[in-house]
Order: structure tokens, then sequence, then C-alpha cells
DNA sequence: ATGCAGATCGTCT
DNA sequence: GACGATCTGCATC
């Protein structure tokens, strides 16, 4: 069952936490690739300095002032790209990135794709499950609450989840140390361990 | 287990 | 012209 716009359009860290469990799902001509959601980050628009739409639009985030539950993809350091989901009000500009999977189904594609074989570094990190799940930035804006190529269907609810800092961002001097990163607790499948 | 260099290019100053 | 919401491989401890 896909996840309606109404689940994105709440606040960010909210959609952040609740996102943990719910199924991703990627359909191409090569097949379909599932991935359980276990590690996310929210990030606060105007008032979070480590987010892209921090000093208003730009060409790049022009997505995020859109409907919620729409993606924002990037490309990162020349050859990755994150995968992010709008969330909030219209004219809002916030997202939550989503940074780890636990693999589903579609396996044997996701290994491919990643060049290994090996489950737990499959999507343990928002470039790796770019990699296995086939997102670039021809599905820039793509909604993610329609039957489409890349959509999210509700998953099982975790046990217990965890908040702490999130990953790569020592830059922003105001809201380094905000605990907006989101994780199944005990997960085996997340980007990093602390 | 921890650390560092290199890859590679779109975006913003 | 500089740098990044990353990842990998290789070196060292």
């Amino acid at each position: 069952m896909i996840i309606p716009r109404e689940f994105y359009e709440r606040d960010t860290l909210t959609v952040a936490r609740e996102l943990l469990g719910q199924i991703l799902v990627r359909e191409t001509d090569e097949g379909i690739v599932r991935g359980s959601i276990v590690e996310t980050e929210g990030y606060l628009g105007l008032r979070d300095d480590a987010a892209h739409s921090y000093k208003g639009k730009s060409d790049r985030v022009r997505v995020q002032y859109g409907p919620a539950g729409a993606a924002y993809i990037y490309m990162i350091y020349g050859m990755y790209h994150c995968l992010n989901i709008t969330t909030g009000p219209e004219g809002v500009p916030e997202v939550v990135l989503i940074r780890a999977l636990e693999p589903v189904s579609g396996i044997g594609l996701m290994a491919k794709r990643r060049g290994t074989e090996k489950l737990p570094q499959l999507c343990s990190g928002p470039g790796k499950l770019c990699r296995a799940m086939a997102v670039d930035k021809a599905l820039y804006g793509a909604d993610l609450c329609s039957d489409g190529p890349l959509r999210l269907e509700y998953g099982k609810t975790p046990a217990e989840t965890a908040a702490s800092k999130r990953i790569g961002i020592d830059y922003a001097a105001l809201c380094r140390d905000k605990l907006w990163r989101f994780t199944i607790a005990g997960n085996q499948y997340v980007s990093v361990r602390r």
C-alpha cells in the first residue's frame, strides 16, 4: 500500500522518524528492488545551516518548494547521488534524507549494480543505496505517492528507534549537534554505528 | 580498527 | 576557483 501525501505534509522530524521501517520500491526494465528504511536525517530548510535550502531558492533545490512526497535528488562529489523526500507544506523547503536501507527483495540486482555480494554493504549509505536502486537525477521531482518507478509503501513499525547527530555536516556551526538523524535501534544496515 | 588520498563534477562565490 | 549531506582501496597500528 502506497503511503499517501498527507504522511509527508507533517513536521519534518516526525516524518523522518516515521519513515523508519517503510519500504522504498524501485522498478526499472531490469526488475524490481525493495528496501526497508533503517536510517534517515531531517534537513530543516531556513532554520538549518546544514540544509541546501538554508539560503533560500536556487535551481538545485526548486523541488523542495513544491508539494510533499517528491524526490529531491542531488549529485555529491561528482560521482554519487543522494535521495531525499520533500516534507511539510508547499513553499517550505524541508526534506528527509534517506541514508540506509535493509535490502528486502531484488537483492541479486542490487548486488550487480553495486559490484559486491556483501549484504550489509549494499545499501548502508546514501550514495550506496542510490546506486543499488538506480536512483539518479532522472528521478528528480518524481512523485513517491503514486504508482510510479520510485515509490514508498507501508512496512513494519520498528520496535525501537534512536536519535543521533547527523553525519558529515561539521561545517554547519549552528545545527551540527542537533539530534536530527534517526535509526532503527540495533539495526545492522545503518551507515555508521556509534 | 583507524586514517588518508583519490575519484570527479555540479553548484555556488 | 573551491568544495561537498560519499565511498573505496590501501597503509599503518
